[in-house]
RNA sequence: UGCCCGAUGGUGUAAUGGUAGCACACGGCCCUUUGGAGGCCAGAGUCUAGGUUCGAGUCCUAGUCGGGCAACCA
């Protein structure tokens, strides 16, 4: 429960979301002293920032009401789950900057106090054993419109269904060939009251409890028990579980035990992205992405090996509130709250991505300079730094157009730009291969703007950043763009697949030019690249003294935007 | 065609019976040694129909649209 900024830590009960006002009330109302939540994911995949909403709100609360919030592993399902599942859950956990302290929890841990329940529940006539498989109870369930029917087994004795019980339990019976059920009822029109399963037999290795177990609660009856044993005051779960709530509070007013409340929010969504496990599983099964940790999944080991702040992501699930609509955000106010921060704490540097070189035609020759430049505009703390100058230079490829229209403010022959921290150069030409491509372009310089500035007071519509020839360093960078080409991958025609939708250029790699104090750039840091965006120097292909950059987010762009709205007018590419 | 939930500018949200506000995005202007940042301006919203009330985005009723629910997944 750390989460240690002013703006997020104030209490904000008064004039927070929905749950916060009734945990507010609660108080008020003395119904709680102390507010208990709990974030449970089940270790069967990684997180995502939609898990980020949860664990800040849950650890948010905690924090805002001193109260406490438990990590709890909700581990019924052997089948599925994994200690490297846990164990990338508490990393993320942690990184995203919460503690649960001594409050960590797995369901597993409760499975003997679980089985209890489920005796009582048998013992007061609440539940018994079915011999029924999921497909022969399937017509005894009914559907929507129609009332279910009772199962032959219902009116099966106490004693039969205990000895019956106790028997699953002992590994008498192959696995599906028995399952507990809840005894409620089978014309509810709430389908999840028609008898729901609460224990089936399953010979499932688990990763905590091994081979101690062959039955396994599922969640309706596993996690209200969960809670309550925890004195969890406020159960957050997300919209879907909405239906399920009415076997939530029957499960723990049938077995008498503390009872929480169980309140649902909409569950986060993003757009040019997708959020479900299964989707996420599968890109990277199929290696349509690198891994977990792939920086264009909104995985949070991914936002993370991207470069992403554990501060933005919590600012961002902030700003995006907490309510029961069921929307998209636009990832756009994800890289908002990331350049938010960034601009405010990253020092800028010069990189070239895609370099052509300048030659200053009147430079003298061996004669090279060291200039200054401003770490941070945005923090004078920052400091100054030198970056030697000479007659050679490389620039960017689209900072230079042949014949150019009057609002680019760039290199083209006969105008004048300024190179950052340096000289007003004038451009005069440049020089092209076989092929026409431009490969040199050619200027001279005044010798009298020394530092960018011109004694006589002209005005330089530009300024163009740039590192030098000699001394430049070269670093693979990776641009990265959106996962998917449209807002909704998720809406695809028939037959289709969201990964039709992929963005085939959503990694683009290259070798860039960087200045060359940049050579020292340790894993982890963060620098504004003048002009083209926050980069993130990546923290396991990095070596010491040879960095590799991953582009978090680029800066925003009027001039390219408008450009590529032009292009699209004109039917280009 | 059963039950549950939801609906405020393009997007996400606020207003808790009393002036519909904020942010992102978008457009324009100013400023600028980052076409960044910053500043200013603009456009754009209470799903529909009834009702209650002096007064309704808010309460009630009906409808429309959207989402969820028929795993021994969570």
């Amino acid at each position: 429960m750390t989460s240690t900024e002013k703006p997020e830590a104030a209490p904000d009960l008064e004039t927070g979301d929905f749950i916060r006002q009734i945990v507010a009330e609660d108080l008020q109302a003395g119904k709680h002293n102390n507010i208990r939540t709990r974030f449970p994911p089940e270790p069967n995949g990684y997180l995502h920032i939609g898990h980020a909403k949860s664990i800040c709100l849950n650890f948010g609360i905690a924090a805002e009401t001193k109260g406490r919030c438990h990590l709890r592993f909700d581990d019924t399902n052997p089948e599925s789950e994994s200690e490297e599942y846990v164990r990338a859950i508490k990393e993320d956990v942690r990184w995203l900057g919460f503690d649960w302290g001594k409050h960590l929890y797995y369901a597993s841990d409760y499975f003997e106090q679980m089985y209890e329940c489920a005796v009582k529940l048998i013992r007061d006539g609440n539940a018994y054993v079915c011999d029924l498989t999921p497909e022969q109870f399937k017509p005894y369930r009914g559907v929507p419109t129609r009332p279910g029917k009772q199962s032959p087994h219902r009116e099966r004795g106490i004693q039969e269904n205990l000895d019956l019980f106790q028997r699953m339990r002992a590994g008498e019976f192959p696995d599906g060939a028995y399952v507990l059920r809840a005894k409620i009822d089978m014309a509810s029109p709430n389908l999840h009251l028609r008898d729901p399963a609460l224990y089936r037999i399953k010979r499932a290795h688990h990763h905590r409890t091994g081979d101690r177990w062959c039955i396994y609660p599922t969640y309706d009856f596993a996690h209200g028990l969960e809670d309550s044993f925890e004195g969890i005051t406020h159960s957050l779960c997300t919209l879907e579980f909405e239906v399920h709530r009415p076997l939530y509070d029957w499960l723990l007013d049938a077995l008498e035990v503390y009872h929480p409340r169980q309140i649902e929010f909409s569950r986060l969504n993003l757009s040019y992205t997708v959020m479900s496990k299964r989707k996420l599983l599968q890109l990277v099964e199929e290696k349509r992405v690198a891994g977990w940790d792939d920086p264009r999944i909104p995985t949070l080991a991914g936002l993370r090996r991207r470069g992403y702040t554990p501060t933005s992501i919590r600012r961002f699930c902030r700003r995006i509130g907490v309510t029961k609509f069921d929307g998209v955000t636009d990832m756009a106010l994800l890289e908002h709250t990331l350049r938010d921060e960034l601009n405010q704490t990253a020092p800028r540097v010069m990189a070239v991505l895609d370099p052509v070189k300048l030659v200053i035609d009147n430079y003298p020759e061996n004669q090279p300079e060291i200039m200054s430049a401003i770490n941070n505009p945005e923090d004078p703390g920052a400091g100054t730094r030198d970056i030697p100058f000479g007659r050679e230079l490389y620039i960017e490829r689209d900072d230079f157009m042949e014949s150019a229209p009057s609002k680019f403010r760039r290199l083209t022959p006969g105008r004048e730009v300024r190179l950052r921290y340096a000289y007003i150069v004038e451009c005069t030409g440049c020089e092209k291969d076989a092929d026409g491509v431009v490969h040199t372009v050619h200027c001279r310089y005044d010798p009298a703007t020394r530092g960018g500035t011109a004694p006589d007071g002209r005005k330089v519509r530009g300024t163009i950043h740039w590192v030098p020839a000699s001394e430049a360093v070269k670093a693979p960078v990776r641009l990265y763009d959106r996962l998917f080409l449209c807002p909704d991958p998720n809406d695809v025609s028939e037959g289709g697949s969201f990964l039709d939708h992929l963005n085939p250029h959503s990694l683009e790699s290259v070798t860039a030019y960087i200045e060359p104090g940049l050579r020292n750039a340790a894993a982890g840091d963060r620098y504004q690249f003048e002009r083209r965006g926050y980069f993130f120097v990546d923290p396991l292909d990095s070596q010491p003294g040879t960095p590799v950059f991953n582009r978090i987010a680029p800066l925003r762009d009027p001039w390219s935007a408008k450009k590529a709205a032009g292009d699209r007018r004109r039917g280009e590419r």
